[in-house]
DNA sequence: TAAATATAATTTGTATACAAACTACTTTAT
DNA sequence: ATAAAGTAGTTTGTATACAAATTATATTTA
């Protein structure tokens, strides 16, 4: 009997995802650091010095639940908010040394893990795999954004 | 300059997650029933009247999770909970006829929103996908293996 | 100029993932 | 027969996703 795309596209997405987290969260451990803060880290590595709002946006996070993982950052010391002086509501977000120190640290760490997951898996499969993960995201997206529209 | 294995794999596949499961619990609100609580049920359809460590290792949940849900379930009235006669620790998970009605109704109906989604992207490609998709989670699964045996 | 509307961020509540500890029960070793 | 070790499921705590409400502030409108 022919598997449900439910299963084929949906489940197995979902399942590798927590899979690429566990295993990425299990060494990450050791820099007190999640990888859910290590995509905001990193975005701000990227691009320092951005509003909440902006972040929120640019990591594609919830604000309140951005609003969580930065306490959090800012806890550990590898960020901190600085009050927007054009307006009192905004912060601004600003990576730190120690938060710098990380990323570069991080990015080749990674580079690395992953390495070593694709490994066997030739190019040109890796190739078609991002391209559909792309198409598959721009198609949900549109779905999304159709959505919103409508409740408006 | 190249783009990292952390952001095109990583992330990428992470964030294609939330958007299918976020588009996916927006269609099924009105059945009153999220997506992980489906999959639990989607398990349990297709394999009744198992324990809660078999239905936790089927469905690849966390025991703690996975009591939680099932507590959500048995609530709204998809699946009951049936004492183990041979052990008093144990508990048999039963789907019941509202379950299984639901899971009748749910299957062509993610079928038909998935069908929405993958429009206009080759077959060829998503086999490809599904492939590189499995490869991936069986590398990772054998380096979460691993990771368990040294910590024995 | 004051009132109304909109916005940035936070808080509260619920769902789920995971780690660790706990409770009740079963199996194994002595 | 009893103690020790192991197991099934639950509870507690933390992290994150999301919805909705709230607070403080900014902007727009009347």
């Amino acid at each position: 009997m022919k598997i449900t795309l439910d299963k084929s596209i949906g489940a197995a997405t979902v399942r590798l995802s927590k899979k690429v987290t566990r295993i990425i969260n299990h060494h990450l451990k050791p820099y007190c650091i999640t990888t859910e803060q290590w995509s905001v880290l990193r975005t701000l590595y990227e691009c320092d010095h951005i509003t909440q709002k902006q972040l929120s946006e640019r990591s594609d996070k919830d604000q309140a639940t951005l609003t969580k993982i930065l306490d959090l950052l800012v806890k550990n010391g590898f960020v901190e908010r600085i009050p927007n002086p054009n307006d009192r509501r905004s912060f601004f977000i600003k990576i730190t040394e120690k938060g710098s120190s990380l990323s570069e640290e991080l990015i080749p760490f990674l580079e690395n893990i992953y390495g070593i997951i694709i490994e066997g898996i030739p190019d040109e499969k890796l190739t078609i795999f991002q391209e559909v993960l792309v198409s598959l995201e721009d198609s949900i997206q549109h779905l999304l954004d159709h959505q919103t529209e409508r409740r408006n």
